[in-house]
DNA sequence: GTCTATACCCGGATAGAC
DNA sequence: GTCTATCCGGGTATAGAC
């Protein structure tokens, strides 16, 4: 058990969480160096800019909610409960740490200009994440249509994802398994 | 029929394009500026502050996006139909003018501080159309249950919009128009 | 009302010592 | 690797003339 993180973990910590929180755009690099304690030079050793800093904390992120849905859906019983787990998951996570607006990889591409590679590389692998392991969650119940039912819930997720914007995130998530469980229900 | 519009007039206009397409955050004032062929002095005598320009943009916006989804409502036959032409009056949106990147509403709310009252109002009118106007649609559809499925088509809407940053945006409103057909189909 | 010119400040990034 | 101090640009907003 080490005594204090090094200056990079703290860089990365604190990033992750303020981004996640206030959104990448409005946070500024000063509110990161501050809650890291750390001074602006070894930010810029470790991750050459704050678009660095961004790609390595999400990536970081996108691991932990790999790992974190991975668990809720071992937690679950049966092949529906599975499916519906990542809206399980998406409120476990928010309520590990500072809780997050929304969804950091969706805030990313939306704060991002057009041409930002780091914003869109890590949506992508945020979306290839869900449609693939709602595919497979899905094989069970949907059988070769089980592609046509993880898009659907791609879409189902998302809009839990930007719900969290109009209200209340747990609200949002709530909502989100429930149109997710009646698609569910009329399912074929 | 006047010959040119107004400094106010072509100021609206170039904020409501630039700021949909490019984001609000990362748009700068001098970009509208430029489009609109008009000095930042009348911008501030105008409207008072960029936010002041985004607050009159968007109410303009949620003006034109009420018409344009109730004139698709108008164009549907059957009840079903009608539930489903919002994601029709998404797409007809769109393609009218400079095609916006995703909601301009959620792009608002999610690029903004926590305290960004403008944005936060923005977002919160447009959500109250949506499900007023969602509601009034699915009571022939799902009668006392008519908010339920409401609120199951707000996130569906939502969805869309949001699935609009990880893919094609017409992509997204047509996923988004099958998953709430899907959701209709079973629906009881 | 609209222009030109400019002030001001915030925020990302760097220089150089230790 | 990490610090202190500073630079520099971009972007919002204003002063003052027309």
């Amino acid at each position: 058990m080490t005594s204090r993180p090094g200056a990079r973990e703290r860089l990365l910590d604190a990033a992750d969480e303020l981004f996640a929180a206030g959104g990448f755009a409005s946070t500024p690099v000063d509110a990161v160096l501050a809650r890291a304690g750390v001074a602006p030079a070894t930010l810029y050793a470790h991750f050459g800019s704050k678009t660095g800093l961004q790609a390595a904390a999400l990536s970081a992120r996108l691991r932990r909610w790999d790992d974190a849905w991975a668990a809720a859906v071992a937690a679950a019983d049966d092949d529906r409960t599975r499916l519906l787990a990542v809206f399980d998951a998406l409120a476990a996570f928010r309520s590990t740490g500072t809780p997050s607006r929304w969804c950091a990889f969706l805030d990313a591409a939306a704060g991002a200009a057009d041409d930002d590679a780091v914003a869109a590389t890590a949506l992508a692998q945020d979306t290839a994440l869900l449609r693939g392991r709602l595919g497979e969650l899905a094989a069970p119940v949907a059988g070769d249509r089980a592609e046509e039912l993880a898009e659907h819930l791609l879409v189902v997720v998302s809009g839990a994802l930007a719900m969290a914007l109009r209200t209340d995130p747990d609200r949002a998530f709530a909502q989100g398994r429930a149109t997710a469980a009646a698609l569910l229900a009329g399912w074929r």
